[in-house]
DNA sequence: GATTTTTTTCTCGACAGTCGAGAAATTTAG
DNA sequence: CTAAATTTCTCGACTGTCGAGAAAAAAATC
């Protein structure tokens, strides 16, 4: 059931407003604000007063008057308001990311993980101990830390930060919210790695075309095969899925797939998958763990130079996707899809077998080819996906908590 | 970007609240809509006297006092406050009711249609016909309706009262908004008729587990096939949905669909689909338009028998449903599937093959088998779904306009 | 250098909304 | 007839937004 209402709610999220505002924007006068918000200049001012109270903001120094009249006095979002710390964790290496809380990357490293190394315990107490550097070397208290954002591939909880599966400790189940709970008063939250993507892309669409797109889907290529999905509903909120779409059945039966399933998506179109049809490796064969990237350009080389069986293998690769992508659009809408990771540089190869997957489904009968876009850098899009996604969170608690912190300042006083 | 808030659309909402209370739970005194609506009893007051002020609500009767103390007096809704007319077309007829704003019927008819008038024009006039013959048989003034609710088969636009495809017309659009808009005030919707079961049961799931649900799918067996899904979000607002399930891709150059494509689920599991298998037809047989379902109960009563040919027919349809699910569940999350419509006489025959198709894919293997449950009273749901949809978004207007009407009476008096 | 113009920010009073507390209304129990 | 119980109504306090205009401060003008 719907909850009640209150003049407390028009504040909070009125005053989320002018955070996102900021956000967005950067540092902006106070006439600025009212403009972007459409709240009248006293809400403004009201508003900002408060948030200056409670250290979220502050006045930034004059800026050099450029016009005549009273000059601007910029409000800022304070950069020691809080932290974040990003953990990109992907199959060879970990990134760990601080950033303050207006968006500006304090430090940064990475760590390499052992590609046989699947034990959860060692990975679990490599992370605390990274954690721990990243705030001791930049002389942080831990619990200036608001929130700890975390990525990976694989099958991610709805609701809790609780690791289902993934390509790289498979059915080992990581709970990062009972992890870190002794040691962190931050929040945890964990996505989806293409999840992220979507989320950035959504973002950028929604710059782009001022708001006049409906949905949109990234799919990520490389060992394993994600899929991110952003829409927007008609208040212009951006609901993101991560769809398990590497693990979609794709032929009933089919070859065997590193999640012990057959036949998923991901046994005909991940990397091991490709290099499993260009050798003619039995179907049913025991993927490999990790396969170099090196392995699989020299097959895609001969490809190109017309290699039937290494054609083939991106075909069927390409056949698998587009076959995938046909029943996605299906079930949502027809949407534009954005190609990205390491896997897009053999966009070439696969591409005519993506199109003739799309092209047999009723809906691209109906509805025409969806449009489809190659980005390549994905891990900036990652990086973009989880700050977009950490402080919306951030900023939406930190209103709520505003208003209570005003009402014991006001008691006290 | 989102809109701003104020003490308005404060007011909006708790006026929707307490109209959602009165539609849910029927006539309530003020100390009980207190209770649902969890407002204070003073902010009760001010609403109701301000609804009923507007026409949209009234004190009713006396009730026989049956404790001690001031007698309660309950709200009701104005059952004239306006009407609702549902449309509900099936391959065989078109059914119309008139409702009232209690959502209590007060008129109804059922037109055939002749199986095999596929003219677009032909159907419009009738549609205006009895659109027309119902309010005057029941007195009504034209501009008293508030809303034509519509629901076909087949793919309806997300935004637009326009049916894309559907069994009957095949790619002959029909823009029912523009068909109407002469005639008449009212605003017009249309859904797919497995939107509106999944709608229905999405309010039914709802009470039963108090808000204790997540999703929900409905598939409804036929001619074609339908799937509505249901998802409740955080603040527990419904959104309903109806992919293109019955044409989303089983096997790649399958069998011909009556859409025109090949290897559609519904040309596995639809009908004729079936019948097609039973008797052993090539694959790329054009589809018949419609089969008698007597021919379909002579195959099931065959196939009890063991006939070989048709317990093929009803397992691989039951395959393609299960595969399709498969595939449903990979995209969203594990959910409880409903299954309804004609199509449920046959599911003895049917379980065997879904359950199959289900049970190889890797979110089965994952998270286990999702409930099945059978519905075999489609109609009602459909009925159902109708009043949900339309009046939750009546009632949104309602409270939209009762705000600005008492502005004018103010400027007024 | 004093005055005017221009632009921005701040402040005040009006108005809308919610809430808690208690008054008023009205029936039953004793 | 009075007291108790129960429900509805009303009042004052509080919070929130808005428009208008005052105050501030720099540039332009005389």
């Amino acid at each position: 059931m719907l909850a009640k209402s209150s003049t407390e709610l028009v504040r909070q999220k009125n005053s989320a407003l002018v955070l996102s505002a900021l956000r967005r924007h950067g540092p902006l006068a106070h006439t600025e604000l009212s403009d972007f918000t459409k709240l009248s200049s006293a809400t403004v001012s009201v508003i900002t007063a408060d948030l200056e109270r409670a250290q979220i903001i502050e006045k930034a120094e004059q800026q050099a008057a450029s016009g005549r009249g009273r000059p601007r006095v910029l409000f800022s979002q304070r950069r020691d308001c809080g932290y974040l710390i990003v953990v990109v964790i992907s199959s060879d290496a970990v990134q760990y990311s601080l950033v303050d809380y207006t968006g500006r990357l304090i430090d940064r490293f990475t760590e390499d993980r052992q590609q046989n190394v699947v034990d959860v315990d060692r990975f679990v107490a490599g992370l605390r101990d990274a954690l721990n550097r990243i705030v001791t070397r930049s002389q942080l208290s831990r619990d200036k830390v608001l929130m700890i954002s975390i990525s990976s591939k694989g099958l991610v909880d709805a609701s809790e930060p609780v690791l289902r599966w993934s390509p790289i400790f498979g059915r080992a189940e990581i709970d990062f919210a009972a992890v870190l709970r002794d040691e962190w008063t931050a929040q945890v939250i964990l996505g989806n790695e293409t999840l992220l993507v979507a989320a950035a892309l959504g973002r950028q669409e929604e710059i782009s075309t001022r708001g006049g797109f409906r949905a949109m889907a990234a799919l990520s290529l490389g060992h394993s095969i994600g899929l991110g999905i952003v829409r927007r509903d008609q208040e212009g909120n951006h609901h993101i899925s991560a769809p398990n779409f590497g693990h979609m059945m794709h032929v009933p039966g089919g070859g065997l797939c590193r999640c012990g399933a057959r036949g998923c998506i991901e046994a005909y179109a991940g990397f091991y998958a490709m290099l499993r049809t260009a050798f003619d490796v039995p179907l049913d064969t025991i993927p490999a763990k990790f396969v170099p990237i090196a392995e699989l350009d020299k097959i895609a080389a001969s490809a190109r130079h017309g290699g039937r069986r290494n054609v083939l293998a991106f075909r069927q690769a390409g056949l698998a996707l587009g076959n995938g992508l046909s029943r996605v659009l299906s079930l949502h809408e027809r949407m534009p899809i954005v190609i990205t990771g390491p896997g897009v540089r053999y966009y070439d190869l696969l591409i005519e077998g993506i199109t003739e997957g799309l092209a047999e489904s009723h809906v691209v009968r109906m509805e025409g080819m969806p449009e489809l876009r190659v980005i390549v850098d994905e891990p900036t899009l990652v990086f973009e996906g989880h700050l977009n996604r950490a402080f919306s969170i951030i900023d939406n608690d930190i209103v709520k908590r505003s208003g209570s912190v005003v009402e014991l300042r006001d008691r006290a006083g």
